[in-house]
DNA sequence: ATCCGTGTTCGGCATAGTCGAACGTTATTC
DNA sequence: GAATAACGTTCGACTATGCCGAACACGGAT
């Protein structure tokens, strides 16, 4: 499957420098192996278009702001959002934890909807967070039902409890298939673990996954969060033209008669 | 200043998924009058990159989770928005208002902090969503100390009361030059006011701006208002490096001895 | 004042992207 | 139900386009 060179390179960029915030153009072109003309070239184009900002000391180049107008819109166009949003409150209320809701990415999870624990406190909004796929309960929901296969496998821990073994994680996600329901036990960051189940959308794919957040204090959850968990799994999936819950497992998964 | 030709056109292909949400890729290639193979390409090089996703029963087009990733990633690097935060929490108790912060993006205004009005009701996050730069309170702040003349100066208007005349809008820019202070009456929205002041970076220039948002049923409001709007947008500035406030008119304004 | 370290511009060569036409598939129509 | 139309997708040839190396300007260091 060829890409275009140039758009490829441009999204190159764009994505070390999310990796490093702020960056010199010789920092990017050296990352990249690229000449720091051919960097430049592009990135004036993305300046162009806001993509891009130049620190007027430094020099230096960041993000620019058209990306949040992208990332918004995104927002609004997905249909899994707006679909989530009353059950994520309730789910929240009734379990007395935060609750997200993420799609995948490549081999990590973006959280495109986040209801903070409804206990009053100042929560840090959480949309647009990104975390390993293989590290969270989210990811886990995710891989197990993905059309492709683990992207990269798993590359490197995040705590001493992340899973980095291969066959390990297929195990998990063996059982994920089975029953629905991914857990995780502070693999992403410590003191927090988290439970989750995917979506499935009309095309009986896991468009995206529902999870709870759990303090690792009150890890296991109780049984009732579970049911909620699930009962809300559920309720989203129909309102997004499943038929049936948990999803099918994946084609990859099932090579019976065709050979 | 030349561009990279396909880099262009990848983003142009962003720019339009964002006006229209899905789109076929006959439509992109109709609206960009390119052949669609060509747009086929590109976007088959956004979709490896997660910048856009196929629906996969209509087959259409839209922006994807990669967007939301690079967005979230823009505001955590924003220092004025970490700046902006907690004197924005004040403002909003104290006058009562939400509040908004914004950056120029080409001719509009991209809102990169939003503090709720702080009545408990349950509001929509407006981080994120653009207002044409002309419209709104923010805009005029920001435009009136723009190095760059207003871009296209002013297509249409969104509500009878939008100001659609070049010289009618640079007299109120001369004003907020002078005072520091912009103000909008039902420009934008309907029962929907605004006032908002610049925010200057070291460097002299206006980075964002900052400013309330006023029902139609207050305006105008308070001279503490004013004053607590014009008191927070000094002390943003100072953190920011500026030595002055409001910043200096942009030299196109300055054409003293030169020629 | 001089020297490195930047970001930036320019021009030639060849690669890499564009376009038109053909293909396969899916939805629509009579 | 068959034929048609519309759409996304693939392929190949032409040449326009983007890539790179070297030269230029600017700033801050020593």
């Amino acid at each position: 499957m060829p890409v275009i060179q140039s758009v490829d390179r441009a999204l190159r960029i764009l994505t070390v420098l999310q990796g490093s915030r702020r960056l010199s153009l010789g920092e990017i072109a050296g990352r990249l192996g690229l000449a720091p003309s051919t960097v430049h070239g592009i990135i004036r184009t993305l300046l162009a278009h806001g993509m891009v900002a130049q620190e007027r000391d430094s020099q230096r180049y960041r993000l620019g702001p058209a990306t949040l107008r992208l990332g918004n819109v995104y927002l609004d166009t997905l249909e899994l959002r707006s679909r989530v949003a009353t059950w994520a409150d309730e789910l929240a209320r009734r379990t007395g934890c935060a609750v997200r809701t993420g799609v995948l990415l490549l081999g990590d999870v973006v959280v495109v909807h986040h209801e903070p624990r409804p206990d009053g406190t100042r929560q840090m909004p959480e949309v647009g967070i990104v975390i390993p796929a293989h590290a969270c309960a989210l990811g886990k929901a995710l891989l197990a039902f993905d059309p492709a296969g683990l992207v990269d496998v798993t590359g490197r821990g995040m705590t001493g409890e992340t899973i980095t073994d291969p066959v390990a994680l297929d195990a998990q996600l063996d059982q994920v298939r089975r029953t629905g329901i991914a857990t995780e036990a502070e693999e992403a960051v410590l003191g927090e673990c988290g439970i989750a189940a995917p979506l499935a959308d009309a095309g009986g794919e896991a468009a995206g996954a529902i999870g709870l957040v759990v303090p690792a204090s009150e890890w296991p959850p109780a049984a009732s969060a579970v049911d909620a968990l699930r009962a809300a799994a559920r309720a989203v999936s129909r309102e997004l033209g499943a038929q049936a819950w948990p999803p099918p497992a994946p084609d990859r998964l099932r090579p019976p008669a065709s050979a």
